[in-house]
DNA sequence: CTTTTTTGTCACAGAATTGTAACCATTCGT
DNA sequence: ACGAATGGTTACAATTCTGTGACAAAAAAG
């Protein structure tokens, strides 16, 4: 996946930069202005994944900056998050007249910033992950975390649910153990790619008669039958 | 239980199945069409408790499918929550002549489609009924704030009871530590996960026989059974 | 203000999970 | 057929996770 953007509209300095310290931390991109006018310009030119908007801002104050975000089809369909003080008209603000996509009220942490942006990314990225997989007698529900073989219920650790799921979702392709690593262990996992192996024979193990869905491609890794 | 149910009528089949997820993730039973005739058939049989309906859809269009869902008494009560373009005539939309509930202008995010079907949903169901939720026996009134095993009351502390309803909101799924603490204690909660746990087991306690339909899901969060 | 209740955090023990290494079994090229 | 890779199996120590009880701070009730 590429790396997500976010523009930050904020004049108090010492709050825009912690903002941008967080974010970055979160392995986002940054863009900063403490201008409403150059927030619309940057948001026009550089299209950034979600924008979190001072509603406070001298010269072009945030709601007018929201609105034209939200009239200008270019922009439109980028989410605003908007940073209020207590007590301000909230309903106008995310209903529709304005536009937010939400809100956060001052003052805040930046944990709370932070969620609200990812959980407003999560919204509007329009490829929901597929919740349900299958193949041969096994279902897997990612939702539910529940794994049926034939009509019986298996009951899987998260390692091994996470390597089934990540095998299912690449059906049909060999996944080398390097690959499942990175996917279900994480980048930063610096172990023996023997430890897919072990996993692997675990699930094989609890699947049972649905085991055979999973193919070995020697010299390669593994592979879902389909 | 009551379930509360929404018949999603778009042809577009991102922004269908999108919603739909939105939709379920919050706890509603999805009916799912993209043709306006069958719009009408599954309102009648089916008596959603809430319709979002596009108004661009081929054949039957989203009007003329709004008006004679008012024509009809099976299904004139049903709030219909109309999806529009920008620019298109919203006065007649929820006015008298075509007698639309409410409407969302494209592009729009989830979260406001969402909190669009919550306040029409409010409006109009004067059923206390529908707050009902309940798993195994256990019954959770929200509306009348009381939670029941078997016949025998319980009574929890206000973050047991949301704990346990949000849970409830979402029978079937695992929830995270972190997805209940931004659920029942908010984003701007800075707490450790683990106070999920006490809870969880205060609970239980509580709860007693009625206990078991809280399961553990080890490495991921709580889930209760259905 | 005092008492009671509720709530969040912590420490700890038991249990489940996991990564690794060592050892077989199988496959493949020669 | 043989040796070298490669994958399967097993056992085990180390780690991680959850349930529990205790406790102090915070909130609510009296």
């Amino acid at each position: 996946m590429t790396v997500q953007t976010i523009l930050l509209v904020e004049d108090e300095k010492d709050i825009r930069e912690l903002l941008a310290l967080t974010c970055k931390r979160e392995g986002f991109a940054v863009l900063e202005t403490e201008n409403g006018a150059k927030a619309l310009t940057l948001a026009r030119e550089k299209k950034p994944d979600a924008i979190v908007l001072d509603l406070m801002l001298p010269g072009l104050d945030g709601l007018s900056v929201c609105k034209a975000l939200q009239r200008d089809p270019d922009t439109a369909a980028i989410p605003v998050i908007m940073l209020t003080a207590r007590g301000e008209e909230i309903d106008r603000i995310v209903g529709f007249e304005v536009g937010a996509s939400d809100y956060v009220v001052k003052p805040f942490s930046t944990r709370e910033v932070m969620l609200r942006i990812k959980s407003v990314l999560k919204r509007t990225s329009l490829v929901p992950e597929q919740t349900a997989l299958a193949s041969g007698a096994i279902r897997l529900d990612a939702l539910r975390h529940v794994v049926f073989v034939g009509d019986e219920e298996v009951l899987l650790t998260v390692t091994e649910f996470r390597l089934l799921e990540d095998l299912l979702r690449h059906a049909g392709q060999v996944r080398s153990r390097e690959q499942v690593l990175d996917a279900v262990w994480g980048y930063s996992f610096e172990g023996y790619a023997r430890t897919v192996d072990t996993h692997i024979r675990r699930l094989r193990a609890k699947l049972g008669p649905g085991a055979d869905v999973i193919e070995t491609v020697r010299g390669i890794g593994y592979r879902i039958k389909g």
